[in-house]
DNA sequence: AATGAATGAGTCTTCATTCAT
DNA sequence: TATGAATGAAGACTCATTCAT
């Protein structure tokens, strides 16, 4: 009934093999990701690195792409869900700890994430593969700013916040994280441990901008 | 016999000709950059674009790579030198204004860079020589920084700016730029014009937020 | 616990089972080549249209190339035997009508034929193979010369055919025959019911040509 | 001024080197398709063949099909050529020889090219590539059977043939010349110089039929 | 005996780089 | 020094065949 196995593939007990297979593929390509240099990963790297012959990856894909496409995916929920969860609550501590949560929480997505994006960049046919994928997703970077947006209100009702328009607090937060983390990604010695003090001065001061 | 001369260089008068054909060289290469896609560009491409034979890359360089690097280089400080000759002078016109002018110039170098700046990440030698070559130089992205930094101390001094530390202005701003900017890379129908009009009202947060 | 048997094989009641399943994969293999395309055929397409796993087709052959030759074979047998079921007879009807029956005869056989006859051209293994198992038989197609052969000369005995050499008329109906059904299997719109009342004229001019 | 030379092409005096080694190609090419088995030339068969590295080809042609219809058609046309030279003319020696030289003309034109046609059977796109540029063309077949048609007409004009419709003359004769060639090709020993002799009966019985 | 996933040799094609002229 | 054809390593993908279960 069972067909050969792969070498490389320890059965996980309960598992379906083959699909096992699959989602070993898209670990170890997923690893390869994270390496950095979307565009260098050859099937033959992936190969390898899955213990694995060259030819199976079409036995699970349609081609490379597809393969890429769902390990981009699966690394996208990976860090997004860490980040959902980690989310702070309207009316609990202080505003300013609670956007410093949520700040912090974007940095750590977005530092992982910047090697992989970085890559992508240049792959147009993969980015709106991903990009597609991703926004019927509950998960989306759309989400994250509506989850941004929701708390704000929140907390306006709450009279935590002045009434005043809170829109470009989104920007501005996603901005200065961004530049921190691209900074970091291009720095020579990276250190993503140095990037997180720095977002207290600055929330605050988005902060007392918005304040009237 | 005199030494051949490629066909597609009209010899600037005083010129050294095998200089011109370098630097012809590196103008049409960095013409095909601002086209986006940087590793697209094929040898082959570079030369029929410049008029001249496959060979003659390896003249003057050592290898496409440097080649590229040359062209990436005179591109980046062409935008600089726009940006900072249109920067603002202390004391004059309102803080606001200035900001806004000095948003307006880092926005239009950003969308402009973008693409080639994109096509960058997913080469790590080259972004590396590019990152070394610019930053020996006068119109770095620091310099860019510092230069912000002197005109708020300035403003400081003038009394027309409060005197907390106003390190986070430069990330605050260079954020929500970079944002704005990557948005509009990245949106379906890019309209680099919609964007201006959000700046004035996120300096305006910014600068209440330095206010107390 | 019995042997499994194949999903797709209803046992015909006193038919070995194992038996049954190498039919069966001859039959699906033998409707595959009859769409043409004989290089196109992939052991998996074969797998899939008989409804079975992809390595049953060496439990039952050497090879590809063994089933195929096993289909090829199946094919020929079956046009053959029914172009011997509808051979005249001599003495019957008249010589002219005759050998029209038996030109439209070889002229159906051909035009089934042609698409496999044409994928064979290109592989000489499974061609040569196919050829000694046919000419070892008494299907074969110098049967069917013989046969004709033997027509001609019955009536020449019985007087309703001039004594001459009769061996060219084969050429020249198979000759005429063969170009009618590749000329129809290249056209742009095959069809291959326009052939058939090219036929008598062709005959008209055979037999006449005998006639001295 | 010349660029390097592929070791392989000696230079014909006056010949332009680049079409030299484009040449070359196709010769190499079109002495594999006498081979037979156009579906198992290789590209790196070629490129050995040629004495020369495996990427030359795609410096000539788009890819390795249009090296291969530049093949055929320098091959047909050969063979076109040759037969259209030793065509016979209306009026001299007598009908019956002029059609046997004209059969034989086909009949080496036809054995010749049967182990190329055969390959081209499986190859649907080659095929009709090959046919496109072949009837745009002086020497296609339809010109083939036009000439014998001229021919024919021409001895009825001088009396030398009856007045009867001679269509069918050609068919007869084509056919039995395909079906000799083909027989040929297909036998365990083919021997091309056994045909000849068969030609004359035929001629014979075809001039007889069309007499009346 | 059946399963069907794994294997991996084999194929076409691209393109930076070299080098004879 | 310019030319531009030749080079050949490298890479994505196919598919007949094997074999553990």
């Amino acid at each position: 009934m069972s067909p050969r196995r792969a070498k490389a593939v320890g059965g996980r007990v309960g598992d379906d093999p083959a699909t096992a297979l699959r989602e070993h593929l898209i670990d170890v390509t997923e690893s390869l990701l994270a390496q950095g240099q979307i565009a260098a990963i050859k099937t033959r790297d992936i190969a390898r690195a899955a213990a694995v012959s060259d030819g199976v990856l079409y036995n699970y894909f349609d081609d490379k792409t597809a393969l890429l496409v769902a390990a981009l995916v699966r690394r996208y929920r990976r860090l997004a869900r860490r980040f959902f969860e980690a989310l702070p609550e309207a009316g609990a501590s202080t505003v300013e700890d609670n956007l410093v949560v949520f700040a912090n929480g974007l940095l750590e997505l977005l530092v992982e994430a910047m090697p992989t994006v970085a890559g992508l960049l240049t792959e147009p046919v993969l980015f709106h593969r991903l990009f597609e994928e991703i926004h019927r997703d509950e998960l989306s970077p759309q989400s994250m700013q509506a989850r941004l947006g929701e708390y704000l209100r929140e907390e306006q009702r709450l009279g935590r916040l002045p009434a005043t328009d809170a829109t470009p607090v989104g920007t501005l937060l996603l901005g200065a994280i961004t530049v921190l983390a691209l900074g970091n990604h291009f720095s020579p010695q990276p250190d993503a441990t140095a990037l997180a003090p720095q977002l207290r001065p600055t929330v605050r001061i988005i902060l007392r901008g918005l304040a009237e």
